[in-house]
RNA sequence: GGAAAGUUGGCAGAGUGGUCGAAUGCGGCGGUCUUGAAAACCGUUGACUGUAACAGGUCCGGGGGUUCGAAUCCCUCACUUUCCGCCA
C-alpha cells in the first residue's frame, strides 16, 4: 500500500510511475485526494468538538467534587448537544476513511526507475546469460516423459487422489525433491538465512499483509470452514512473522528461509505449456526473505540475485536473469528479477525464480517499522525471492541431463541424493 | 466437541466509572560513579494523527451500546490460554 501522504506531496511523479506500471485507473489518485482532503478536514472539525466535549467532562468532575450540583446539570445539556455533532461527524469520517483506504489499496506499488517501461513479458530487459545450452542425443524426450520412463513422477497417480497438478513423486523422483531441498536450505543457511518451518495455512489478516488480498484470493485455496487459506508461498507466512513489529534497527537485516508446499489456484490454464511440470497447484519451493534498511534495500535485491544465480550455477543449469517491465510485474513490487532455466527438450524458458524488492508497500500494510537509537519507528523495506521453486528446477534436470545411462545428477546435489543417475 | 479464564505500552504486568495514556519491573536512551566496563544510583522513555511550531485529537483485541465522562459497566465478534474428551 502506498503512502498516502506520499501521494499528497508527489502526485505527478505518482501518476507518472503508475502508467509505466501499465495501470490504467489513473483517476483513483484524483479521487483518493479529494477524499483525503474531505477526510482530513472533517477530522479537525471532530477534533474541535472532541476538544470540547473533553474540557466539559472534566470540568463536571470538578463540580461533583465540590458538590455543585446545578452547575452540572447546566453544562449536561450543552455535552448533550455535543454528542449528537460527535455522532455525526464520527460517521462521516469513519465512511471517508474506509472510502480512502479502499481506493488506496488498490493502487499498486511504484516501479523503480531502471524498470524497463512495457506491457507484456516480451518487454522485459534480458539482463544476462549464462551457461551453455546441452547437445541432446537423438529421441530426446520432455521431462514428462522422462518421469514415466524411468517411473520417477506419477501424473495418472495424482489425479486419481486428488486432480490434475497434484503429481505424486516416487522413488528417485521423490529423493530428488527432498535432495534439492535441502541442498536449498543448506545454501541457504551459509549464505547467513535464518531457517523458519512457518504454517501453511495463514488467516486473512496475513494475506492482506503481503497483498494478496484482497482481490486475488481467487489464486489461493480457501478453507471456508475456518476462513483460512492455503499459502500460494511462504513469503506469505514468512514475512507475516513480522507483522505489527517495531525491530530494533540493529536486528537489520533480517533474513530467513523456509521450505514449504506452495498451492496455486491458477484457475483456466491449460494445454502444452502447463503440461508436465510446467505449472501445478502443488509444488515445493525453498524462499529467502529479507527485512532491510530503506538504504540498502537495492543493493539487498541484488545479492539476493546474485546468489539465486549460483544456486543455478552449482545446479549447471543454463539460465537467464531478467529485469521486468512494468506491465509484468506484480503489485506489489518495486523491481523484479526474474531468472528462468532452459529446458531443452521443450526449448523454452521456465521460470524457477521470482526475486523482488517491495520498498514500503508491504511493510506498509504489514506495520512493519524499525527504529533507531534515536527518532521515529520508520517503515522497513521487504524482499523475497524463490532460492528455488522445485518443479521447473526438476524438469530442467531430467531434460538437460538426459543420457544413454539414464539422468545424470549434478554433481553439487550427489551428496544430497546419493546417487549419480536416475536409471 | 464440552467447560472456564484471559486479550493493557518494545516486553512482562497492575489498574474495575472522573486530572489514567495508564502503577511497577525489564529493556532502551541520558547522566553520576569508574582508567574503562559491570553493578549501584538519578533522570528520561508508547504509537498514530495533526501543526510552521505549539495546541488539539485518537488508540488499553475488533465492532456496537450505557454515561456529562469508559481501560474500567453492558452486548457482540475474533483470537489466546487452561481443564475435559478425541487424536498424529
Amino acid at each position: 500500500m502506498l503512502q498516502i501522504n506520499y501521494i499528497r506531496e508527489n502526485k505527478e511523479d505518482v501518476l507518472a510511475r503508475l502508467s509505466k506500471k501499465n495501470f490504467k485507473q489513473l483517476e483513483l489518485v484524483d479521487e483518493i485526494l479529494d477524499l483525503d482532503q474531505k477526510r482530513r478536514s472533517t477530522q479537525v472539525q471532530l477534533d474541535n468538538v472532541l476538544s470540547q466535549s473533553n474540557t466539559m467532562a472534566k470540568s463536571i468532575g470538578e463540580l461533583v467534587k465540590s458538590g455543585r450540583k446545578e452547575e452540572i446539570e447546566k453544562i449536561k445539556e450543552t455535552t448533550s448537544l455535543l454528542k449528537e455533532d460527535i455522532k455525526v461527524l464520527g460517521e462521516e469520517l469513519s465512511e471517508l476513511e474506509q472510502l480512502v483506504h479502499n481506493k488506496l489499496v488498490q493502487l499498486p506499488n511504484l516501479p523503480h526507475s531502471s524498470v524497463p517501461a512495457g506491457a507484456t513479458p516480451e518487454e522485459n530487459d534480458v539482463v544476462l546469460t549464462n551457461g551453455t545450452i546441452p547437445t541432446l542425443p537423438e529421441g530426446a524426450l520432455p521431462h514428462w516423459e522422462l518421469a514415466t520412463k524411468y517411473d520417477i513422477i506419477d501424473f495418472e497417480l495424482g489425479n486419481k487422489i486428488t486432480g490434475a497438478g497434484f503429481p505424486v513423486y516416487k522413488g528417485k523422483g521423490a529423493k530428488l525433491q527432498r535432495a534439492l531441498i535441502n541442498f536449498f536450505l543448506e545454501e541457504a543457511e551459509k549464505e547467513g538465512y535464518f531457517e523458519v518451518q512457518p504454517p501453511i495455512v495463514i488467516n486473512e489478516a496475513s494475506g492482506f499483509g503481503t497483498g494478496q488480498l484482497p482481490d486475488k484470493e481467487g489464486q489461493m485455496y480457501f478453507v471456508g470452514e475456518d476462513n483460512l487459506y492455503l499459502i500460494p508461498t511462504a513469503e506469505v507466512p514468512v514475512t507475516n512473522l513480522y507483522r505489527d513489529e517495531i525491530v530494533k534497527e540493529e536486528d537489520l537485516p533480517i533474513k530467513n528461509t523456509a521450505y514449504t508446499p506452495c498451492f496455486r489456484r491458477e484457475a483456466g490454464s491449460y494445454g502444452a505449456h502447463v503440461r508436465g511440470l510446467n505449472r501445478l497447484h502443488q509444488f515445493d519451493k525453498v524462499e529467502i526473505v529479507q527485512i532491510v534498511h530503506p538504504d540498502k534495500s537495492y543493493e539487498t535485491l541484488e545479492q539476493m540475485s546474485t546468489y539465486v544465480q549460483t544456486l543455478l550455477q552449482k545446479l549447471e543449469l543454463p539460465y537467464r536473469v531478467l529485469r521486468l517491465c512494468g506491465g509484468d510485474m506484480s503489485f506489489a513490487s518495486a523491481l523484479t528479477y526474474d531468472m528462468e532455466v532452459y529446458s531443452t527438450a521443450q526449448q523454452r524458458w521456465l521460470e524457477v525464480s521470482s526475486v523482488s524488492n517491495f520498498e514500503t508497500f508491504q511493510a506498509n500494510r504489514l506495520k512493519l517499522r524499525y527504529k533507531g537509537k534515536e527518532g521515529k519507528p520508520q517503515l522497513a523495506h521487504t524482499l523475497n525471492g524463490s532460492a528455488l521453486a522445485l518443479p521447473r528446477i526438476v524438469a530442467s534436470i531430467l531434460e538437460n541431463n538426459q543420457t544413454e545411462k539414464g539422468i545424470k545428477i549434478p554433481a553439487a546435489l550427489v551428496p544430497y541424493t546419493k546417487f549419480e543417475y536416475i536409471d
